[in-house]
RNA sequence: CGGAGCGUAGCUCAGCCUGGCUAGAGCACUUGGUUUGGGACCAAGACGUCGCAGGUUCAAAUCCUGUCGCUCCGACCA
């Protein structure tokens, strides 16, 4: 391709609406626009770059023997109401009417349309197992869009659904589908960690998540080095040391004013001097519309996944002083939140029978300060196991770095990860849904075991370059380049020699059926080479009359030194380093 | 939805506080010329419903109200 005839509007300053690197570059370079929040178009560069993210996926998941469908973006919202997601997912839903008035929807994943299939087409134990996949635009109706491609409101995602006569066999297709995953993004040019995953409330078995360390990420995760332990940090765990245990000898409740003093902080403070893992920390919940306490130690921090797959239910939020219903669950615990505790006989009246969620660590404690339910007082010496009446323990707190590791014990890290994958294990939730039930050998009716596998190849485009960019611009792994190689002459008279070599060159490199694009544009030296920067080719193969008239051309990877090269030998040396990368 | 900020040329922004003459700059674009190994220079030119609607005023980009859009922080997720 020549640099004339396609459109590649790079930009010198930087648009005002980005924010990452990686967003500014998909911009900058040429590779995307906005349409409007949360909405792009693919320009011919970033859809080159999509399009080879496309086929490395596509080619990963053929090996790993998925079977490749497309199936409807636009579906008959009957499906979602049978899984039950319709309710659960609605937020999420784009919804549209026909003429006739009648409702669709626009599919954020398939797992409704694949499963309506399979229950239809397969009903014996020995068509299995089977994995579907496809790539194709998903929907979904973020609360807010960000970050370019990060997230939007419509994206390309490959999913792919496997079923299974048993559970034995879906593990298998799971862990295919995970080293599937593993080999897509290395071959991307990306450093992923898999790490352990929250399944939440829809409670699957296992799951693992494919993460690119990056501090633009949205998530967290937490791992070791010492022995490879890493999970998202909504479900990870750390072998903290328990709390002190009550004494043998405990002292007896004693209440003590404590005027002014709102949070654990200045309650570690003289004249207090309660240290924070000497206090229990009280937070009051409204889930699904009723009171919940949860106690925490004073130096721990709630995780609000664990807090979901305890109660069972994500529909919650703290209570608030604002709303008159949260505003009638203090008056009855008697304080506002800076004095609230949990201690029974404190508990009086409608507070008595709320529900009391305490994490682990609190088991056991004794000589602990929390809330009086008196504005302005607290208690000391208090034993867990004496005066409090717990509805439930669980893990519900966050973990923080420096943590022991729950597997050895070495000290734990957190770092920030962009998302690019999911493998999760899905059991029987939607082929009992939706009927997709098989005869086994024993001509007994089974629903078939599923498991759901997502990659975000948008977003894997875009984390590519949050990874791999400098000061000039992106850096492209060979892989995923738009181009691989960007043919720069400093002259572009048809009649030089120089503009002849350069076409020579590219006939050549194109025959050979190499990637090239050559800029023909009639720009001083400085434009062209910022611009081959910004895009990042792998490779530029520059010409200039000082170094031609010393019958040399010059190789220039991106990251790496210029090599000049004599004229004849250009090609072959452009594909010897093009065979080295692949 | 809650909190914060921003809407002026294709892009980056100034002007707004303290209303006033023909609404500006740089980049990009067009034409001509000079240049040509790291984002050139000179000259001439084209490009604006100042997001939109209403109000105040002799007069509104500027003040007020409403509205729409965008960006950032939180809940959602590939």
């Amino acid at each position: 391709m020549r640099w004339t005839q396609t459109l590649i509007p790079t930009l010198k300053e930087t648009p005002a609406e980005a924010e990452l690197a990686s967003h500014k570059l998909l911009l900058r370079a040429g590779l995307i626009r906005k349409l409007t929040g949360g909405l792009y178009t693919f320009l011919p560069l970033g859809l080159r770059v999509l399009r080879k993210v496309e086929q490395i996926v596509r080619e990963e998941m053929n090996r790993a023997g998925a079977l490749e469908v497309l199936m409807p973006a636009l579906q008959p919202p009957e499906i979602w109401q049978k899984s039950g997601r319709y309710e659960t997912a609605k937020d999420v839903l784009f919804k549209v009417r026909d003429r006739a008035k009648k409702e669709w929807v626009l599919g954020p994943t398939h797992e409704e349309v694949i499963t309506s299939l399979v229950a239809g087409e397969i009903n014996s134990y020995r068509q299995m197992p089977k994995n579907f996949y496809q790539i194709q635009t998903k929907f979904r109706d973020e609360i807010r869009p960000r970050f370019g491609l990060m997230r939007a409101k419509e994206f390309i995602m490959k999913d792919a659904y496997s079923f299974d006569a048993t559970d034995e066999g879906a593990q298998e297709s799971y862990r295919k589908m995970y080293d599937a995953y593993a080999r897509i993004f290395q071959r991307c040019g990306l450093k992923t960690i898999a790490v352990e995953a929250d399944t939440g409330v829809m409670g699957g078995k296992f799951s693992h998540e494919f993460m690119v360390p990056a501090e633009a990420g949205e998530n967290e995760v937490v791992f070791c080095e010492a022995c490879g332990y890493a999970a998202n940090v909504e479900k990870a765990t750390s072998a903290v040391a328990p709390s002190a245990p009550a004494p043998a000898s405990a002292a007896a409740l004693e209440e003590f004013a404590t005027p002014g003093v709102l949070t654990i902080e200045a309650l570690s403070r003289p004249p207090y001097t309660a240290a924070a893992e000497r206090q229990i920390k009280t937070l009051v919940y409204i889930a699904d519309s009723k009171p919940v306490v949860i106690l925490l130690r004073g130096d721990d921090q709630l995780n609000e996944a664990k807090l979901a797959g305890t109660l069972g239910t994500a529909n919650f939020r703290p209570a608030d002083a604002a709303p008159e219903m949260d505003q009638a669950v203090f008056a009855e615990l008697g304080a506002q939140p800076g004095s609230l505790g949990a201690v029974r006989e404190r508990l009086i009246g409608q507070a008595a029978k709320y529900p009391v969620y305490a994490d682990q660590r609190l088991e056991g404690a004794g000589g602990m300060t929390t809330g009086a339910n008196r504005d302005g007082f607290h208690l000391r010496n208090v034993s867990v196991p004496r005066d409090i009446q717990v509805t439930a323990w669980a893990d519900l707190r966050l973990v923080q770095a420096g943590e022991p590791c729950p597997k050895c014990r070495q000290p734990l890290k957190v770092q920030r990860a962009i998302e690019v994958g999911h493998v999760f294990k899905l059991g029987t939730k939607y082929s009992v849904a939706l009927n997709a039930l098989f005869l086994d050998e024993a001509g007994k009716q089974n629903p078939a075991v599923m498991g759901c596998y997502g990659i975000g190849v948008t977003r894997t485009m875009q984390a590519v370059i949050e990874q791999s960019h400098d000061e000039q611009g992106i850096i492209w792994p060979f892989s995923v380049a738009p181009y691989s190689v960007c043919i720069t002459p400093l002259n572009v008279e048809p009649a030089s020699d120089l503009m002849k070599r350069a076409e020579q060159i590219y006939s050549q490199l194109s025959a050979q059926g190499v990637d090239v694009l050559l800029d023909d544009r009639n720009e001083r030296p400085g434009v062209k080479f910022k611009d081959s920067e910004l895009v990042g080719f792998p490779l530029r193969i520059g010409l200039g009359e000082k170094s031609l008239a010393k019958g040399e051309v010059e190789l220039k990877p991106r990251t790496g030194p210029l090599m000049p090269v004599k004229v004849e030998e250009a090609v072959e040396r452009t594909l010897a380093l093009l065979r080295e990368h692949r």
